[in-house]
Order: C-alpha cells, then structure tokens, then sequence
DNA sequence: CGACACATGTAACACGTTACATGATTTG
DNA sequence: CAAATCATGTAACGTGTTACATGTGTCG
C-alpha cells in the first residue's frame, strides 16, 4: 500500500493531475524509485472509488485532470503515516530464502554460492557511494533513498556472515524426512492489529 | 519469484504433493514466512505450464498428486540460485516513503513520527531476541530467518537516526508556508532529470 | 455412519510491471 | 499542417492474500 498512501500525501499539499504525481513522486525519491505511470492511474481510480479522493466528474476527459484529497483521505493518510507497518508478517527475503533451501539442494555448495552474492553486494555498495558523493548535499530525497539502501545491503551482508558461520557449524541442518511437530508460533510477532 | 523457486528447490530432493511442499518450506523458514496452500497449487501449475515441473498425468485426480522436478527446472534452479537479485531496481520501503512524504504534508511533525516508530521498532527487536533464545541453537532455519529479520530491523533503525540529522539540518525545504519568517530554500525538489 | 483431518483446488481481489492505444497541446 | 511531447488510459500478466468449495481418507 505505499504507492496508494504516497500519492495522498503528495495531494494533501494541493489538488494535482496524473502525470504529476508520478513526477513528483519519483523527484522525491532521488529518482531511485521509479514509478511506472499506469499504476498511477489505476491506483487513482481505486482511491476515487474508496472515497479518499475526487476530481471534477463533470469536466469529464480532459488533460490534467485534477485530482483533490478528501476529509476520509485525509484521515487514512495520517493514520498511515503514524501506523508502524506490521513488522509480525515480514515480507519473505529472496536472499535468505536462496541460502535456506540451497543447504538442501543436491551438488550446490553454500559457501560459494554465499561467496558470490556477497561479492555482488559488495560492488552494489560501493555504486551507490559513488552515487552519493556525485550528488552532494543538495538532494536530501536521493541522500536518503541511497543511505537506506547502503544500511539495507550492509544489514544483509552481516547476515551473509553469520548465515555462513553457522551453517559451518551445522553443515546438514535436521533433514525434514517427516514434517516435525513443533508447536506452530501463533502469537505473531509484534503484531499490531 | 521466490516461492517459484523455493518450491523447484524443495522438489530437487525428490517429488511430493502440494500440502506437503508448502509444510517443508515454512519448516524451512522457522514458521516465521508462513507460505497459504492456495498459493502452492496456482504456482505448481506455472510451474508445470513452463515445463519445470511435471505430474502423472493419467492418474487424474487423486489425493497426493506427486510433482517432479524437470531437467529445466533444475536448470532454472541453479541459475536462480547464483544469480544475484537485481539490486538496481530495489523494493521500495514503506518506512523510507513515510518519511520522505511526510515532510511535505501539512502538521504533520517528522520528529514526533520518527519517534514512534523507532520505539516500535525496538520492540519488535526484542521480541525477535526473545524468541531466538526460546528456539535455542536446534533450528537453524528459524534462527538465520530471526537473525535477517533482527539485522534488518537494526538497519532501518539506525537509518531514522540519519535521516533524523539529514532532515534536522534541513527542515522541509517547501513546507515553510505555516512557518514563519524563515527564508525560502525554492531549490526545489529533486528535478535531475 | 458421521465427524474430522487431509488434500486439492477456485474465485475474487490488490498491487505491480510492461506494453500498447488514444487524445490533446505545443511548436517547428 | 505535421511531428513531437504531454496526458490519460487499458490489456495482459505475475505474484500474493483471503476465503470458500469440494473430494477423500481415517477413525470412533
């Protein structure tokens, strides 16, 4: 849901059209997101259609068609912004699950295969450092778009470490012949309904 | 594509039924990635439209429809698994476009924001340690997925505190207008176009 | 038998991406 | 005017979620 709730805060500063948003969205983010313009549109209709948002029905087709923010849209934005996003169900990490289920895989050995990904991290970094540094201090959105990045693959690389580490340690984690009855962790964690 | 491939590397240790690949893979990932059934199927059968996976046709229907793996899809495996995912178009981050469009929406206070979701987020850590120590050193799939998720969280943390300073040294270069008296920075926003 | 779990699906939707189609406005 | 570009959409597809429908086996 974040390119629904970014385009209401982008209208919560004033009526704008389609293309705009899109615009607007992506100079925002440094140009590191980029925002394909169809989802705008579509993400607009269903908005319109929830009530968070309206234009003039009855200038019906016409270039720049404005879109407002209502008193609903208004609220569910703030409510967005100060809601912490449900950190109980994380979303999968293609990475993590690649080292998992590779320990399983036959004549696939795990430290190469960590070797290389971690290589490649390694060089991401090292672009967007570049990236930051030719872009000075003028551009707080790319600054702090490229620093989340730089953290999220500095995080993963750590992960790399220890991942390596133990499976060193535990080379063939418990084989799962036959489904084990481990109790099913049903309190999510910090969940927040 | 991770549930694609997660489930063509759990057939490369030998063929199996639906409910049972969707069993192996949150057993995998420590209960923490729960994966719903209904997904299982509809991506067994693309898989199997793609020619990575195959059944016993003639046995129609029955319960526990083995599903093999294919020459190409133990192809299609392997190169998933080494090749690294593409980190120059990366996800985007909720937390990231809150505070970046949030500077921009009228009363709305950044600070106060970053506060409460850093003290969620620290939470949410701790919960996380808890239940590493419950789990104990015996199941390493939930351990290395306790242990991204805890790296992960560190890093978005520790980015608020940057992007804290960033945004301190900056107020929102636009929204001046319910301020008073401050000079106007119209550098604009972003525009690298 | 009847209840219950196991097992396989389908329907409807949200969101995202790519690609294409169609008007409207500007400008050379 | 013709061409480029601005602007609004739609179509098709992949992936993921929730919820429901249906069949099949086992066990009291």
């Amino acid at each position: 849901m974040t390119v629904r709730h970014a385009l209401l805060a982008l209208l919560s500063e004033g009526p704008k059209y389609g293309l705009r948003l899109g615009q607007e969205f992506e100079a925002r983010t440094g140009e590191i997101w980029p925002l394909n313009t169809g989802q705008v549109y579509t993400t607009l209709q269903r908005l319109e259609r929830d009530g968070l948002v309206e234009s003039d029905d009855d200038a019906d087709t016409g270039p720049k068609k404005d879109f407002r923010i209502t008193a609903a849209g208004d609220e569910e934005l703030r409510r967005w912004l100060r809601t912490p996003g449900d950190n109980g169900a994380p979303p999968r990490d293609e990475l993590v699950i690649k080292v998992l289920v590779a320990t399983q895989v036959p004549d696939v050995h795990v430290a190469e295969l960590i070797q290389v990904h971690r290589r490649h991290l390694v060089e991401t970094m090292r672009a967007y450092s570049r990236l930051k540094e030719d872009a000075g201090e003028h551009d707080v959105g790319l600054l702090l778009v490229v620093d989340a990045e730089l953290f999220r693959l500095d995080a993963v690389s750590r992960w790399l470490d220890t991942a390596e580490a133990r499976l060193r340690r535990r080379p063939d984690p418990d084989a799962v012949a036959t489904v084990p009855a481990r109790p099913k962790l049903r309190g999510r964690v910090g969940a927040r309904r």
